[in-house]
DNA sequence: GTCTATAGTTCGATAGAC
DNA sequence: GTCTATCGAACTATAGAC
């Protein structure tokens, strides 16, 4: 049985909004692939920027889940180990990262997003919860840097011969390190 | 005696693109915001592409020197936080900290761009230099991470109510104990 | 060097038939 | 649910006058 349409245009959307950038994708291409017209895209969606609003949610509810998580624990560094293991694992399901590439991809031309700068706003919450009040500068950086670490690897997996597991691993020993006194 | 129109472009351009996105800024725009129309901009450049080539131009003679000097020094640890207190150096400048901001937000819609290929080329080229053919990939990721740890404090100034310097100089010792065994 | 004017194209979106 | 047909608006780029 075949997958519903409105999955499908989400799926194409998504791979070519990550390939050329939103606004160099136009919905006659999303259609074309779709082997449909432009019109019958606007049965399932309202509007171009409603199909990226629900690609966003694909990824904000996880991410809101573990801003959750995170202000139920004490800020000690064992639960800043676990926050890491915890985004690593959701990094790992194959749609969730492929929506977290498109976003990095496309921060300027969907800066307006609500459902966007809501989740930058989540996401800069996380980072907060990985400092206490009194930290300094080199230690909000590295720390910050350490939730980014986790996506480093994965754009340096596209010209490195080392394997999906390898980077995964290594990059989550680089990121732990950056958590360190 | 005023700044020729040339270089007036490039810096309304370059402001425009980095906040509104490459393909979302017009020509209209850029030509409004200067007091001319479009035809005027066409005298000075011959497509909106060449526009951009000219601000690359801005920063990959920069970084093209400092792949040559790191390719002429052995690759010593020393020679690598020589290599990330340049690069922090060339950061410093304004209209390159500018530059490499707009490019860090237009990748994908500037994916083709021969020049920006070629930038990138020597970025990759860049990190490469910093790690012997043996490395762990830990040990790549956490050099690369480095050169990026640079750029990373940069972003994270906008909501901090740390100063430039600070920043900076924090920015530097997170990318230098990255290089740390 | 800068202008007006416009060609040529594509876009997002809608109306209405089937 | 999907189609045909079309709209108004925007875009890049060019031609030619001044």
């Amino acid at each position: 049985m075949r997958e519903d349409t409105r999955t499908r245009i989400q799926e194409i959307a998504l791979r070519l909004f990550t390939e050329q950038g939103y606004e160099a994708t136009s919905l006659r291409e999303i259609a074309e692939e779709l082997g449909v017209t432009k019109a019958a895209l606007y049965y399932h969606f309202k509007t171009k920027d409603d199909i990226v609003a629900s690609l966003v949610d694909l990824r904000a509810a996880e991410v809101e889940e573990l801003l959750d998580w995170a202000r139920s624990q004490p800020k000690t560094p064992e639960m800043r180990r676990e926050l890491l293991r915890r985004y690593a694992d959701n990094l790992m399901r194959p749609r969730y990262l492929e929506v977290a590439r498109f976003l990095e991809r496309n921060q300027t031309a969907l800066r307006e997003q609500p459902k966007l700068v809501k989740m930058r706003d989540t996401m800069l919450a996380l980072t907060a919860e990985m400092n206490e009040p009194g930290a300094t500068a080199a230690e909000r950086i590295s720390r910050s840097l350490a939730l980014f670490a986790l996506h480093a690897g994965k754009w340096l997996t596209q010209e490195s011969e080392l394997s999906d597991e390898e980077i995964t691993k290594a990059s989550l020993e680089v990121a732990m390190r950056l958590l360190e006194p």
